[in-house]
DNA sequence: ACTATATTAATTTTT
DNA sequence: TTAATATAGT
């Protein structure tokens, strides 16, 4: 077995595995196989040192990484031993260990966790009560960054000076008191208690033999505390990281953890992997020169073991919709090209914030490539989910007063902000809890100071019946497995859900209806006795003799721990990447989130400044590494972009770690022509076999562009944009110009967040591009010659003003229209960077004039007559009115029922949903019918595909979603 | 005086 | 897509 492990190993990685020393740092840049080394290590200390596999716990920092270690460890040890071992977050394992001892340390049984909305609500209400100057949001981040630090508010008070100082500590300890009151922890609390914990007991660790830690760079000092808290007894531990993908410096990581690791034991090993096993040449070299821009970074051996590959792209587009339409065309070429080498699954697009990903769902929604999306909004995040949510935690957790607060009038019961406010600061000068004080009220055993009128009143006791009817099934049930599904029913059918969102939310009540259907699928799961069984069996921890342990059996403790790994994103199934892969499904991530994945072709959009580095970003040196690890996610084909206008159509300026001397000799301007030789270029890198030059052929011809050259690689707006606007000047009327040629229009996309299941359509490109070309050809010619007539000077006059960045309209008509062969990347030549500035560089290059078929016009180039068109001409305005044609139906979301909005007869695209069987009555109750796992997202994900009954959908824009019938 | 509703602005990254 | 603010209504 041990052998076995070994075999498929490098000579650095097997040192590491198989390294006796007690200490050791594995350094390892991307793509090295380092999860590998450190899964290779836990399966290589099972089966040769016999260690046991609950002895040891594996940490890692996010929930996607922990269950993609697990996966892997389960590949060396298989599922049984795997489930064994103590994996997961910090946070994880430090709530099973609070949950269980907590009470060593006078921890309240049933704490509860405060997510970021609570302690952001706790915040602002103290400062707002204290007419405080300071921004609530940083007082937040600022108490997480003393709580990092272990500073407590006492500590914190001591050493404050007058002042903000003062005033900010006042608020720390407030929020303390706060959270205390309602007894709740909030993230940096689990850390922190599980660190005091293990320092004053630290027999509950006793049995821990060895401890590993993936992305060690990550770590802070609360953190490393608690490695060394963690690994007391027997100080072995590994851990591997990268200085250069240290990205979580907002969430206090201190690089320096590494060489305090080394101090604090001086026999620390570090082994180095060098080997890149992922990327490209190509790839990797261009990573590398970003990287290496921060000169304070330790030079380092990086070794591609691929060959050079494709070269990456660095392309410019017109705008954010602009570049999600490319991007998606780009996505269905390269497919296509490539004849089936790469599936939907092998593309990812990596942003620095989520927030971004509207155009690109919209473009990849309407060209029907199916996708998932990972890290932003979340499940439990949407308004409908957390509001039951609550709900539950309220039940689960009366004390809860900010979960009160936030649930007492919602649905509206006439029990307003000022209202609870009052009532809140009652409670708390009586040092009772919100929920008490209520009850009390309503049932008349205490006359408040608050005034309440009788809707007021009224509302209360609508509220307060709701959560006792509650408590009194937590208590009086008996059959754990039916409890939380019944809860979640009663909270839904108490507060009549359904028809308090067709009420609120009339617009798209159905897609919301359906996430709560999917809450209350995963509470049945959650309930499933086997799947509870699993759950406490990973949760449990070892027994220690002489050490007493809370047992997690009870009722209400199934309820807490279905809360608690809601709080945590903890999922219940880790079925989501297998998934992901067979459902065919394009990624879309943050690239925080995609650390330690890789994908064969991935996308970075929007790589300008304000974006990446982002504008809030104080540490640059960061953001690049942040580049850097999009980067080196990518496995054979990598592209950045930027579109030359950001979505308030300001000009944009390229991000500054793509704009330093020698980068753009990196990159190409434009996607790759794809010829024969690397398919199997491609293959060779992926590892895959390559499919037949018939296949290709024959998907080729499906294509309507085999080139990446709709877009001028300036960012200008490609012609037919402009001679559509032209025609549709010249008609009066304005017509909608998507470039329908490129992509069908497919109405049925999916609501964000939803897997969908509908079939690509297929484009029906067939004659229209002929169309298209005579069009264009036509409206070229009459643009030159009007401009030729207007006059001849105002080619060569100044730019406008306020041009962060100039751009050279060099460009000629033949750029435009001329197949441009570009010869294959010559390996050996490119991998000498030129040193010349992209920006400087005239950025229209004619490749291959002759090939082009199209008349020449010995004209000013089209670009430079863009460019200098005054602010107010059509050319100009066409963008914005489109832009707002685009914008408003855009994120309505729609259902397909039985009996939907009509669409007229002639839309085709309804055809590939399921529609709705019918809706779901409220007094009936609510129990989605059983679905198989694979359709079944898990919560890891944002994404949740209720695919059993209703499929989310959003409209496109000029779908029918305005014909559907609301107001 | 308080609540509900419409408009407007702003929007990092994760546990 | 929310959060804050202004306004109308109870």
């Amino acid at each position: 077995m041990d052998s076995d492990i070994l075999a498929s190993l490098n000579s650095a990685q097997s040192d590491a595995v198989t390294s006796q020393a007690l200490v050791l740092q594995v350094l390892a840049p991307p793509g090295s196989g380092k999860t590998k080394t450190l899964t290779a290590r836990v399966a290589h200390l099972i089966a040769r040192h016999q260690l046991k596999p609950w002895n040891i716990i594996v940490c890692t920092f996010t929930v996607k990484a922990a269950s993609e270690m697990k996966d892997r460890i389960q590949g060396f040890v298989g599922a049984e031993v795997a489930k064994q071992l103590k994996l997961g977050t910090f946070h994880s394992i430090s709530l099973r260990y609070l949950k269980q001892y907590g009470q060593h340390i006078g921890l309240d049984k049933d704490f509860g966790i405060a997510d970021t909305s609570d302690s952001k609500a706790i915040v602002k209400r103290i400062v707002k009560k204290n007419d405080l100057t300071i921004d609530a949001t940083q007082a937040r981040n600022r108490i997480s960054t003393q709580k990092a630090k272990g500073i407590d508010c006492e500590q914190f008070m001591k050493g404050a000076k007058k002042g903000d100082q003062q005033e900010f500590g006042q608020v720390y300890r407030d929020y303390e008191a706060t959270l205390k009151a309602s007894n709740l922890l909030d993230y940096d609390d689990l850390l922190l208690r599980c660190g005091f914990l293990l320092r004053s007991h630290p027999q509950c660790v006793s049995n821990v033999e060895a401890l590993l830690i993936d992305e060690f760079q990550d770590t802070n000092n609360i953190q490393y505390d608690l490695m060394t808290l963690f690994a007391q007894r027997q100080n072995r531990i590994t851990i591997v990281g990268d200085p250069d993908q240290s990205i979580y410096g907002f969430r206090s990581a201190e690089i320096k953890n590494l060489t305090r690791m080394k101090e604090q034991w001086p026999d620390t090993l570090t082994i180095n992997l060098e080997e890149n096993y992922r990327s490209s040449g190509a790839i990797l070299h261009a990573a590398q020169n970003i990287i290496e821009q921060d000169e304070s970074r330790p030079p380092k051996t990086l070794q591609a073991t691929h060959s050079h590959g494709l070269r990456p792209i660095l392309r410019k587009l017109p705008s954010a919709t602009g570049e999600a339409t490319w991007l998606v065309s780009e996505v269905q070429r390269i497919q296509k090209m490539t004849g089936g080498l790469l599936q939907p699954s092998d593309f990812a697009v990596l942003l620095r914030s989520a927030t971004i990903s509207r155009p690109i769902e919209h473009a990849l929604g309407k060209a029907g490539v199916p996708y998932r999306m990972i890290g932003g909004m979340k499940f439990y995040d949407r308004i409908e989910v957390k509001l039951i949510v609550d709900y539950l935690r309220v039940i689960s957790h009366p004390d809860n007063s900010e979960a009160v607060a936030r649930i007492v009038n919602m649905p509206a019961r006439r029990v307003g902000e000022a209202t609870i406010k009052s009532l809140l600061e009652e409670a708390r000068s009586q040092d009772l809890s919100l929920w008490r004080l209520i009850l009390d009220t309503v049932q008349g055993r205490r006359r408040p100071t608050t005034k309440l009128n009788d809707p007021s009143m009224k509302g209360l006791s609508i509220f307060v019946d709701v959560i006792l009817c509650g408590h009194t099934k937590l208590l009086s049930s008996q059959t754990e497995a039916v409890i939380l599904v019944d809860l979640v029913n009663l909270v839904v059918k108490k507060l009549s859900f359904q028809s308090y969102l067709t009420k609120k939310y009339p617009e798209d009540h159905e897609a919301r209806w359906t996430n709560v259907e999917e809450l209350i699928a995963q509470a049945i799961d959650a309930s499933d006795p086997e799947r509870l069984q699993a759950m406490l069996q990973e949760n449990a921890l070892p027994t220690i003799d002489g050490l007493e342990q809370r047992t997690a059996s009870s009722l209400d403790d199934m309820l807490s721990l279905f809360l608690a790994n809601i709080a945590l994103t903890a999922s219940t199934q880790e079925k989501a990447e297998q998934d992901g892969e067979k459902l065919q499904q394009l990624t879309i991530s943050t690239i925080h989130a995609a650390k330690g994945l890789e994908w064969p072709v991935v996308f970075i959009p929007a790589c300008y400044d304000g974006s990446i580095p982002h504008s809030r970003a104080e540490d640059h040196d960061e953001e690049r590494r942040l580049l850097y690890v999009g980067m080196t996610r990518a496995q054979a084909l990598l592209y950045l972009s930027c579109p030359i206008k950001n979505t308030k159509r300001e000009e944009t300026s390229l991000s500054t770690f793509l704009l330093q001397p020698g980068v753009s000799g990196f990159f190409e301007e434009h996607g790759p022509s794809i010829a024969l030789s690397s398919v199997t270029g491609l293959a060779t890198t992926l590892r895959r076999d390559c499919p037949s030059t018939a296949v290709i052929n024959k998907d080729k011809r499906t294509l309507e562009r085999d080139e990446d050259n709709y877009w001028s690689v300036n960012g200008e707006e490609p012609p037919e944009e402009i001679a559509k606007w032209d025609y549709g000047k010249g008609g009066g009327k304005f017509e909608p110009t998507r470039p329908a040629a490129v992509f069908s229009s497919a109405a049925v996309t999916m609501q964000q967040g939803f897997s969908t299941a509908s079939a690509a359509v297929q484009p029906g490109f067939t004659s229209v591009k002929a169309q298209y070309d005579e069009l264009m050809e036509k409206a070229v010619l009459q643009k030159v010659d009007k401009r030729a007539q207007q006059s001849n000077t105002t080619t060569v006059e100044e730019p406008p003003k306020g041009r962060k960045r100039q751009i050279e309209g060099q460009g000629s008509i033949e750029s435009f229209f001329g197949k441009r062969s570009r010869p294959e990347p010559a390996v050996e030549s490119k991998s000498k960077p030129t040193a010349t500035v992209s920006s400087s560089r005239p950025l229209h290059e004619i490749r291959n004039p002759a090939s082009h078929q199209r008349p020449k016009v010995a004209a000013p180039g089209l670009s430079s007559l863009l460019q200098h068109k005054p602010r107010n001409a059509p050319l100009y305005s066409k963008p914005t009115v489109n832009a707002h044609a685009n914008r408003a139906p855009d994120n309505k979301y729609m259902f397909l029922s039985s009996s939907p909005p009509q669409p007229e007869p002639d839309e085709n695209e309804t055809s590939d949903t399921v529609p709705t069987s019918e809706a779901a009555h409220e007094d009936e109750p609510i129990v989605p019918k059983a679905r198989p796992a694979s359709t079944f997202h898990t919560t890891s994900m944002q994404s949740v595909a209720p695919q059993r009954k209703t499929l989310g959908v959003r409209l496109s824009r000029d779908g029918w979603a305005n014909r559907g019938g609301r107001k």
